[in-house]
DNA sequence: AGCACGCCGACT
DNA sequence: GTCGGCGTGCTC
């Protein structure tokens, strides 16, 4: 399917594009402006080409963004220096980047040194690849296109008419409404997502438009890079993280000169620069590795939505667990729901039992052992799922289950040992821990916590005769180590394998009959309003990959609170009752999707200094409220202490994210900033951590 | 963000 | 008397 070059390659080099003698640039760092420069060499210069400069006393890397031929009126001539020298041939950015990452500076209030940074993969970081590798495949993953069923062909048929609609809406210039633009495949694992995905890619390219395809961080990386180099050949470029500097940015000049019609990758595939976008597909939409973790913190579906509708694209996002902004956007019809319900292969989800931890000693129900031990017996094997480090302490009653959360942000209260209080690190709340349960005045209740080690050992104990190996982030150091294990594991060398998320996505093991979730109520305990969702859609996504590799397995899901909601509508598959109920309780609240919120995290090593800055800022933020805002905080973060920093967090919460950052803005700009106190800010923030 | 300039304590 | 702490100010 090799298409002709587009018409759309001529399209650089316009004539406000040629500029000689004075530039404007902007570099990585957080200042809020940018830098005239000269350029001597008649004709090097253009925006979107990389310069090295004088700064101060150090020589850095910078951007042209734009520039004139007539001084400009600030600063003095004498003050302006000359470019050392013009890194690119050719512009890495096009003026559609140039203009990307000047919103992003304004929509996540960074610099547009720092968007343009965070867009070209000029390797800043080399990234640490922890991704399963290729022999760990899905069983889809031939890259031959395979038979649709009945529903696939309805949803491909439905979105594929809703991108020529918003294709045409683009050509006639109408008026952009902001969210018709968008579709949500939404379909249980299994039920073929991908080939939907794929043969829409195809669709559009036929139509002589690109594609932008998102896939997670890890693991899926690879995998999907390859099925899709595989379908595309030579007009496919990937972008992923293990790839170094100049291997990413060689791929990011293919599609930048239109040799490249369809990019794939994590995050930071979202700005590859392909003109003449049709679509953005984000798989997997509702996972947390598209939230960038340091400055600028941006979501690549958010910069998604911005891309699509500005270049008239569709904006197509998939999963099996949407996220709650999402399925509130599909229930009031901006985003339109296009769904798969059935299993391709036939296949049927596998029980998925809930058991009480309750009345269990240790961190083995009997149940669980029992069903261990009968998968021994058969001669298969056992996964046993630990989402995430046990983090810190939450209070629970052991002869009733309640459990102590703040009433305003209905968050658990952690505990703090030295000053014997527990507190809500969302708005500060604080109090003693009581000394009997409130609920049912049993002695029986305290602050109690899980860690790996603890689990393993006792598994260990439990079954001396099973061969048992862990794999997390603590054994598997080396790139090649899990993979190590995993070979193993698949060639039965191991009856019993424990680890965290990394297993989870490699669930294809046909020798497995049961997935253990030790612990479902780890997420629970996160002092995080996304507690709950992030807990039911890790349920359903490991319940998901089990059903489908192993027809007889068994998912035991170990829970202290069996009757807590999400665990109970994960365990029994009930989606739409787990979101009904999920955004009835933010609604309640006014957490997002009813709200928005931007979060500020002042650290500084001297914990004075930080409570100070912490209630500067919040008298600051005080005086400038706008209506329908409002503070919570300031309070400790819940890493209350990070590298010897001491943290503290505000959150700003209201209707518009307009005035929130207006409003942080101004709050920047007034704030006094002291020698050793950074602030750091988060629009829209995904983990309050 | 760095990196230098600048003004106050314990060392050869 | 100097070496060195880190507060503060600037970078075209």
């Amino acid at each position: 399917m090799q298409s002709t070059p587009p018409a759309w390659r001529t399209f650089r080099c316009e004539r406000e594009y040629i500029v000689n003698t004075y530039l404007d640039i902007v570099f990585d760092l957080p200042l809020d402006q940018s830098f005239s420069y000269r350029c001597d060499a008649k004709g090097e210069a253009a925006p979107g080409k990389r310069v090295m400069a004088h700064f101060g006393r150090r020589e850095l890397l910078g951007y042209i963004i734009g520039g004139s031929n007539t001084p400009p009126a600030f600063p003095q001539a004498d003050k302006i220096k000359a470019v050392r020298r013009v890194v690119d041939k050719e512009s890495v950015f096009d003026h559609a980047e140039i203009a990307l990452a000047k919103w992003m500076a304004s929509y996540y209030l960074c610099s547009q040194g720092e968007a343009l940074s965070a867009m070209i993969p000029s390797g800043r970081r080399a990234g640490t690849n922890l991704s399963l590798e290729d022999d760990f495949d899905n069983e889809d993953n031939a890259g031959n296109r395979l038979e649709l069923s009945a529903e696939q062909d309805e949803a491909l048929l439905g979105i594929g008419a809703m991108a020529d609609a918003v294709f045409a809406e683009k050509n006639t210039g109408q008026q952009k409404t902001n969210n018709l633009h968008i579709a949500y495949l939404y379909g249980i694992t299994g039920s073929g997502k991908t080939e939907v995905f794929l043969r829409l890619a195809e669709r559009m390219i036929q139509a002589g438009r690109s594609v932008i395809y998102l896939v997670p961080e890890i693991s899926l990386t690879h995998q999907t890079a390859e099925l899709i180099g595989r379908r595309f050949g030579a007009v496919a470029a990937t972008l992923h993280s293990g790839m170094t500097g100049s291997e990413r940015l060689s791929e990011w000049m293919r599609i930048r000169n239109g040799e490249v019609v369809i990019a794939a990758g994590p995050r930071s595939a979202v700005f590859a620069p392909l003109r003449n976008l049709g679509l953005i597909i984000i798989d997997e939409e509702h996972d947390g590795s598209y939230k960038s973790g340091n400055t600028p913190r941006y979501h690549a579906r958010q910069i998604a939505m911005h891309r699509s509708s500005q270049e008239g694209a569709l904006l197509l996002l998939g999963s099996a667990t949407p996220s709650a902004e999402a399925w509130k956007l599909m229930e009031e019809g901006s985003i339109k729901r296009f769904s798969l319900n059935r299993r391709l292969s036939g296949g049927t989800m596998p029980a998925i039992v809930p058991v009480s931890l309750q009345k269990t000693s240790g961190c083995l129900s009997a149940e669980l052992k029992e069903e261990i031990h009968q998968t021994r017996l058969m001669g298969r094997q056992t996964i046993l799922f630990l989402n995430r480090r046990g983090f810190g302490y939450f209070y629970h009653c052991t002869a009733c289950g309640f459990e102590l959360t703040c009433k305003r942000c209905s968050v658990s209260l952690t505990y703090h040992k030295s000053k014997n209080k527990a507190l809500c690190h969302y708005c500060g709340y604080e109090t003693r821990p009581p000394l009997v349960c409130p609920e049912c005045g049993s002695l029986d209740a305290g602050f109690t916590g899980f860690g790996t080690e603890f689990i393993e050992e006792e598994v260990r104990n439990t079954f001396p005769e099973l061969r048992i190996q862990r794999a997390d982030a603590d054994t598997t150091g080396r790139k090649g180590s899990l993979r190590e294990i995993l070979k193993r594991f698949k060639a039965g060398d191991i009856d019993l394998l424990m680890g965290t998320q990394m297993v989870a996505k490699g669930l294809n093991f046909p020798g497995v009959r049961l997935v253990g979730v030790v612990f479902a109520d780890t997420g629970l305990h996160l002092p995080d309003f996304r507690a709950a969702e992030r807990t039911f859609s890790l349920i359903v996504q490991v319940a998901g990959r089990a059903g489908r590799f192993f027809p007889d397995g068994k998912v035991i899901v170990q829970t202290l609170r069996p009757y807590d909601p999400a665990i109970n509508r994960a365990c029994a598959l009930d989606i739409e009752g787990f979101y009904r109920n999920e955004l009835n309780q933010r609604s309640v609240l006014n957490f997002p999707p009813y709200s928005r919120l931007i979060r500020l995290v002042v650290r500084s090593r001297q914990e004075t200094k930080a409570n100070k800055a912490a209630s500067q800022l919040a008298s600051l933020a005080g005086t400038m409220l706008p209506s329908g805002a409002e503070l919570l905080g300031p309070a400790e973060c819940p890493i209350s202490i990070q590298n010897g920093n001491h943290r503290r967090q505000l959150i700003l919460r209201g209707t518009s994210i307009n005035a929130l950052q207006q409003l942080t803005r101004n709050m920047q700009q007034q704030y006094e900033k002291e020698t050793g106190v950074y602030v750091e800010t988060d629009v829209d923030p995904v983990q309050l951590l």
